[in-house]
DNA sequence: ATACCGACCTGTCAGC
DNA sequence: TGCTGACAGGTCGGTA
């Protein structure tokens, strides 16, 4: 489901809510899909620890863990498409598909719930820093480097988290409807000036996006269960069909690499 | 190396 | 009303 919006919004949420307190002890489902590491090790990792901090890195959601000696550990969930993290008292009811519960110091519990299952759970020591680059802090250079190399389509080419991390399928037609690029353009086709473009066109999207908050597209919500609002100034993502807001064309949807993908057919180059 | 495609899962919605 | 199929914000592994 999230994207980097969505995911800095949960995060930050996350941290807000849970930095300093600690995990006293956890239950882990028995489903093996969610988990990357062993239930046991996770069990092991997380009981007796206090969160330092939560982060995003990548689409990834990294609790920092201060478990009193040794060399520091790290929680790293991916949401997938349906992932949730939330944060509670024990009172409420536990949701279907719920993975882990996490119990609190503070009486809260922090529950994972993933009713598709593509989310993962991991440990591991410290020093995660994701399968790529970091789009809100590489400068245009290493972007241009990045799909200069690529003979995929620029679309699939945004996908890709080991070229960069974070940007998904809202984000990387958006993008694309900024800088007015077509989606299937050969990434290594791409001009300098439309590689600056594209560059500029994410970061617009990606920093408007967090300031509201994420996209609410079905049923997405933050930390406090909060929806995000930066649905509504989506300019292709979803608007199959409907006027382009520049030029009043219809925005017309294809796929490209496998994934429903919106453009514009007369802005988009 | 690259790119397409199915697989992984469940829920929802449109169409019949 | 109920069934079927397509589709969904993500990623991985196999194959050509």
């Amino acid at each position: 489901m999230p994207e980097l919006p969505e995911v800095e919004t949960i995060a930050n949420g996350l941290n807000r809510r849970v930095a300093g307190d600690r995990i006293e002890s956890v239950w882990v489902s028995d489903k093996p899909e969610p988990l990357k590491s062993p239930a046991a090790d996770i069990s092991a990792t997380l009981e007796g620890a206090q969160v330092e901090r939560v982060q995003r890195v990548g689409k990834h959601i990294v609790f920092d863990l201060a478990p009193g000696r040794g060399p520091g550990r790290q929680w790293i969930v991916h949401l997938g498409m349906t992932g949730k993290l939330l944060v509670t008292v024990p009172e409420t009811e536990t949701e279907k598909h719920t993975h882990l519960v996490a119990r609190l110091a503070s009486g809260r519990e922090l529950r994972f719930v993933d009713p598709r299952r593509f989310g993962r759970l991991e440990v591991r020591q410290s020093g995660f820093s994701g399968p790529g680059a970091e789009p809100l802090k590489i400068g245009v250079q290493e972007f241009a480097r990045l799909f200069h190399g690529s003979k995929a389509p620029v679309k699939a080419a945004l996908l890709n988290q080991k070229l960069l991390h974070g940007v998904g399928n809202i984000y990387a037609d958006e993008a694309l409807f900024r800088a007015r690029v077509r989606p299937r353009r050969r990434a290594n086709s791409l001009s300098q000036a439309e590689l600056r473009k594209l560059h500029a066109g994410l970061l617009r999207v990606l920093k408007a996006a967090i300031a509201a908050g994420g996209s609410s597209v079905s049923d997405y919500v933050d930390a406090d269960g909060e929806e995000g609002f930066f649905q509504i100034q989506h300019r292709a993502y979803g608007r199959e069909g409907k006027p382009c807001v520049t030029c009043k064309t219809p925005i017309k949807k294809i796929v490209v690499a496998g994934r429903g993908t919106h453009y514009c057919p007369k802005c988009q180059k």
